[in-house]
DNA sequence: TGTTGCTCCCTTTTT
DNA sequence: GGGAGCAACA
């Protein structure tokens, strides 16, 4: 038996041991959330609980897998036939066996990002949406939309008034446009991932056998990460679990199996999905729609140093909401949360790059990890760490099953499951020269009408398409393992690949043999291809432990590392300056910044660098530092800068410069008076903002009305389209910025942001104007 | 008519 | 680096 008061400690022991019935546990970040769940297994195991009774929903299958091997090594036994994953992956296990009626005896593929772009794309063509017409909405944004629409079960023109109120003239077109790709859905026999919730639940309520089956088989259901699930989630659990306000509806036949054996663990300060349609409402209601619900909170870190947590504690302090909140923990010491200032991005990557080598003298490259906002990100860093050697795995952002040359034999396997699957049909036909959009739809039409003369005819102009289909029918006819399945494909595809991909194929190829390796664990064809769209599976363990970490913030949920650096925190990057449109996206940005922090053991570094090369500009950007970093309080960091030429130096607190809190807004390269740029970062375009402009420490810098330095005063410019003239825009940067010189307001960026040239420095400047009003 | 090539622009987060 | 829009080509 399992000592389990001594295993854990009071909350989790009442957690883990708790008997039947609902159990919210609201856990903090660190709080040994993984370790009760893993826990309240084996108890329910060694109570006699039935592994194949159990059903785990987490964030990913990675996490459900790890709990049960954790699990199992506790029992001394395996804990095999829990069924464990995403709502996603669970919703298709179930579909793939009670079919949706209005599917018919056709088989149905679940979409992936591409086809649902394609699939929206071709709606909006079709309906002749947004021809000409530079106002209406690209295809990705409006994908986001109609998802967002579904998610939180609004109308689009309802998302549209409250978060994109500029899109309102368009409501009607995109509504046609959500309705026409639903049709298209149904019409290909395709779902994408909002419809695996809704059929999920459609089936709990109208097939009563399923219904009841399922609530048999799962006497027990844990929630992990419930602050992330939406709406229809919510409901999917209290369907599985029989609440009782579902009872009231015609589900009443299965009552004898419905027990409410439910336990959502969840923390509502870490809640980062809302874009998604994730509702903070579903943790909070949990106790009103499963009365008798006990709350247990976990609220004791086990995970960070009290440095760490002071930094985490204090994001949250600052937070809007409520749920003021306050992490403690025993472990004393601890080194310090660095902030370091690089000069450019371009220098960050290298910073960064240096650092990691000296955190490998402590860490084991799995235990250190760079997080970041966005996928697009890290491409200095990984170029950086590419060139020092360092080998690094990434999550988030474009993803393995994302790489054209993946989703092209991903494609053949499809085809061969569904020969009617048209996003795969697509992408097999249009690697054929000669044939783009039109003839893929009349040589799919053809083939589909069935008449075997017209579609030969149709086939006949393109052989190479014809020998495609033979070959995905051979695979058809001769079933194998996927493994060996993939195999083949791979072999049938290298001459494509090669004449694809003249430059780089081998490094392809070589990406390509993961595949088999990956599919070396199923043996359905058709639930690793489903794998591929809804969570990608992961490569082999054992390389992963000589590499470092990138990863979004959002892919780094519930990880956790010994050194965390986080990258880019300036404005527009972290946060989003997409997520800036309403208060509580700004909101949510906070939630992503505590739990970027929150993953770090004992080493947590934040890095704001004070220009950000943009491709569009052709330039160094100066950029302020995310205000995340700027309301810190000065003793909760130690702060480092880059001077010319690399070299970081401590910053001797804030007296001296006749610096307070509050000038912490200025970028601190004002610390370090430029000396000439070196002719070795002038060649590689590196530092180009400071190449013709100068940056002024503080203490130097003249009052904002005193006179503009000649060599600047020259340049006089002209009034502006905008409407502003350059003393404005001088005065702005006077304020702001330091840098001497009159700029000219370009383009006014909309809701409270202007851009700014300084001709003659090739340099632009984004300003915030509610930051100007501050002076 | 449909395909391909060129240029400009913008780049969130995930299932 | 990819999508969208436009122009030239088959």
């Amino acid at each position: 038996m399992i000592d389990y008061a001594q295993a854990l400690n009071e909350a989790q022991y009442a957690a883990a041991t708790s008997g039947d019935g609902p159990v919210l546990v609201v856990a903090g970040a660190g709080s040994g959330k993984t370790r009760t769940i893993v826990y309240r297994l084996a108890w329910l195991a060694e109570r006699g609980v039935s592994p194949s009774a159990m059903l785990l929903l987490t964030f990913t299958r990675k996490a459900a897998q790890e709990m049960l091997q954790r699990a199992g090594m506790l029992l001394g036994q395996g804990l095999s036939g829990v069924q464990g994953g995403t709502f996603h992956a669970f919703a298709y296990g179930v579909l793939r066996r009670w079919h949706p009626p209005w599917l018919g005896e056709r088989p149905f593929t679940v979409m992936d990002a591409a086809d649902i772009t394609a699939a929206v794309k071709h709606c909006k063509d079709e309906l002749r949406l947004g021809k000409g017409d530079r106002s209406f909405p690209k295809t990705q944004s409006i994908v986001g939309l109609l998802s967002k629409a579904r998610n939180k079960e609004l109308p689009l023109e309802e998302v549209l008034r409250h978060e994109a109120f500029h899109l309102l003239p368009h409501a009607e077109g995109l509504t046609a446009l959500g309705e026409a790709y639903t049709a298209y859905r149904h019409e290909k026999g395709l779902l994408d991932y909002d419809d695996l919730l809704f059929e999920l639940e459609t089936l709990l309520r109208e097939n009563q056998t399923a219904a009841t089956t399922l609530r048999q088989r799962f006497s027990h259901i844990l929630v992990d990460e419930y602050q992330d699930t939406n709406l229809v989630q919510a409901r999917i659990v209290r369907l599985l679990a029989g609440s009782p306000d579902m009872r009231d509806g015609e589900e009443d036949g299965g009552q004898k199996a419905v027990t409410g054996n439910v336990m959502a663990v969840g923390d509502e300060a870490q809640s980062i999905y809302a874009f998604r349609g994730a509702n903070v409402r579903n943790i909070l209601d949990f106790p009103t729609f499963f009365p008798g619900t006990r709350i247990i909170r976990l609220e004791e870190n086990y995970r960070s140093t009290k440095p760490v947590l002071n930094v985490a504690n204090s994001l949250l302090s600052h937070a809007a909401e409520s749920f003021r909140k306050t992490l403690f923990t025993r472990k004393e010491g601890g080194d310090p949360v660095r902030l370091v200032t690089p000069l450019s991005d371009m220098s960050q990557a290298k910073l960064v790059v240096r650092r990691v080598e000296e955190l490998l003298d402590r860490h084991l490259p799995h235990e250190i990890a760079v997080l970041f906002r966005a996928g697009f990100h890290s491409y200095n860093l990984e170029m950086a760490l590419n060139q020092a050697g360092i080998p690094f795995r990434k999550y988030g952002g474009l993803r393995y099953t994302e790489a054209a040359h993946v989703k092209d034999v991903i494609a053949y396997a499809r085809l061969v499951l569904n020969p009617l699957d048209l996003p795969a049909f697509a992408r097999v036909a249009g690697m054929h020269s000669g044939i783009g959009p039109k003839t893929v739809q009349k040589l799919y039409a053809a083939a589909l009408a069935g008449d075997a003369k017209s579609t030969e005819k149709a086939f006949a102009r393109h052989p190479g398409l014809l020998e495609d289909m033979r070959f995905v029918d051979d695979l058809r006819a001769r079933p194998t393992s996927p493994a060996s399945l993939f195999g083949a494909v791979l072999e049938y595809y290298r001459p494509k690949l090669e004449s694809q991909y003249p430059e780089d194929w081998p490094r392809r190829q070589q990406g390509l043999e993961e595949i088999i390796q990956m599919a070396a664990g199923y043996t359905e064809l058709d639930l690793f291809v489903a794998d591929l769209a809804l969570e990608s599976p992961e490569e082999d363990e054992n390389d992963g432990e000589g590499r470092i970490t990138l990863s979004t913030v959002h892919s780094a949920k519930g990880l956790e590392w010994n050194a965390v650096l986080i990258i880019d925190l300036v404005e527009d990057r972290f946060p989003s300056r997409h997520a800036l449109a309403r208060p509580e996206d700004f909101e949510e940005e906070r939630r992503l910044m505590y739990v970027a922090c929150t993953r770090a053991r004992q080493n947590l570094e934040l890095y704001a660098p004070a220009a950000i090369y943009s491709r569009a500009e052709r330039g160094s950007l100066h950029v302020n530092q995310s205000p995340f970093v700027r309301e810190l309080a000065p003793g909760l960091t130690e702060e480092w800068v880059e001077g010319f030429g690399g070299v970081l130096s401590r910053r001797g607190g804030f007296s001296g410069n006749g610096a307070t809190h509050g000038s912490r807004l200025l970028p601190p390269a004002r610390t370090a008076v430029p000396a000439p740029v070196p002719a070795a970062a002038r060649a590689e375009g590196e530092g180009a903002a400071f190449d013709d402009c100068q940056l002024w420490p503080e203490s130097d810098a003249p009052a904002p009305d005193a006179p503009i330095p000649p060599r600047f005063a020259a340049q006089r410019p002209e009034p502006t389209p905008a409407g502003k003239s350059g003393a404005d825009a001088d005065r702005l940067c006077h304020c702001r910025h330091r840098i001497f010189g009159r700029g000219k307001i370009i383009k006014h960026l909309p809701p409270d942001k202007v851009q700014v040239n300084f001709p003659g420095f090739g340099l632009k400047v984004i300003l915030t104007e509610y930051l100007l009003m501050e002076n």
